[in-house]
DNA sequence: GTCTATTTTTTACATAGTTTTAACATAAAA
DNA sequence: TTTTATGTTAAAACTATGTAAAAAATAGAC
């Protein structure tokens, strides 16, 4: 969902509109009071910010959604009147992902959204992977066993990310290969079980956890795992 | 369902016999004013997108796709002939879910269709047969009876998950063998007999729904089961 | 830029596990 | 009883995976 805070009705729901059938969900505001409500219920994925608002000014609603806790993970594109140098950098110090000058055609403003969603979403992932003894932050690339830190490299690190990603699925190599070599990759099936063979051993106790499913590949975290 | 929208009528053909061959049905579409008019009548789970069509031209379709609530969740894979065009669509980024580049092989079609269905599918719960205390769980290839996992090799699984997939149906050993070894099988019918053998003394007390319709085949959850 | 260290891939072979065949036993139908 | 279909067993044939080591590719240092 995609909250759109902008005092002219014909912007707002221009793009509102647009948003929504972009595929997207998206929510108008006219002024900062009945979106910071709508803020308190429901978290947006987005927020499209003009700076020029009655009342409350944009600028001090991004600084409330930056202080609180709740809310200053979601992005926010802030949306100026005039290509005003002044306005962009402080919009951007203040912690907005990036700004829209007036006027803006509506096939730039789905750009720069899915832009700025495909950045966050790929932060996002700061997540923790755990199953057993093992487990993997993803944002710092490092993977502990038993709160011993573990060297991957690359193909490893990412052949755990994906069985991790999956956990209980059972990825066929072909899957592996494509998720993590790409489509274009036409080398041997086998080069999977080679890195398997070397992570299982780098993560020494945990390595058991990564089990093979006979003619089909690989899991991890059936039912004995975790 | 997956529609082929597609002017050059051997690429269709051939798309559209592939997808068929790999266990999706497909139809194929010469130009948008037919396609649309089979969306109006059904929904297909997902859409080739040929860019250059003659008349209104993909991204068009795209559009209006993508703006009715009716057809907006259908995943959409655009089909571009070269870089420049691909590059266009990336810029446009209007909501296709995927993107391939002509000339494509069928082997990464197929792939790309897969992965676009299992990112678009991941709401749906993961698929479980479960019939008296014997219980299927597809994802991960486990079996349980009595929540025991049970450890089945590669053709006693599939041998079971025919079964349970047409439950209370009677399959042969020629049907057996043919979806699960396939057509070029020559080998005894004896084999699956065997199968059934080991597949029962794995199963232990969940064995017995396997049923022997003499002279006929092999059912599992017929009048007894479940 | 070249050289070196590291990573990745290929190749080959050993091994454990699976599948098939074939032969005989047993149970059901004719 | 005879015939036919299925159950059962065990050995043979086959296959997938584990593993090691060499070759190729890549990244990083200089």
């Amino acid at each position: 969902m995609i909250f759109c805070v902008e005092d002219d009705s014909n912007i707002r729901e221009l793009v509102v509109y647009t948003l929504n059938a972009t595929g997207m969900s998206a929510r108008g505001f006219g002024d900062g009071k009945s979106f910071m409500e709508a803020v308190a219920n429901d978290t947006p994925e987005l927020v499209l910010l003009d700076i020029m608002l009655p009342g409350e000014d944009g600028l001090h609603i991004l600084k409330k959604l930056k202080s609180s806790s709740k809310t200053k993970h979601i992005p926010v594109i802030m949306v100026t009147a005039k290509g005003n140098e002044y306005d962009k950098v402080i919009g951007l110090d203040a912690g907005a992902d990036d700004y829209v000058s007036k006027p803006f055609g509506m096939m730039e403003l789905v750009s720069r959204i899915k832009a700025v969603l495909r950045r966050t979403r790929q932060n996002k992932e700061s997540e923790e992977y755990v199953i057993g003894n093992l487990r993997m932050v993803l944002d710092s690339h490092e993977v502990f066993v038993d709160d011993e830190s573990v060297t991957l490299t690359y193909k490893e690190y990412e052949l755990l990310r994906k069985l991790m990603k999956y956990k209980k699925t059972v990825l066929t190599r072909d899957r592996l290969l494509e998720e993590i070599w790409g489509y274009e990759f036409t080398g041997e099936t086998r080069t999977v079980d080679v890195h398997i063979r070397t992570l299982r051993q780098k993560l020494g106790s945990a390595g058991d956890l990564i089990e093979t499913v006979r003619g089909v590949g690989y899991r991890i975290g059936g039912t004995y795992g975790e």
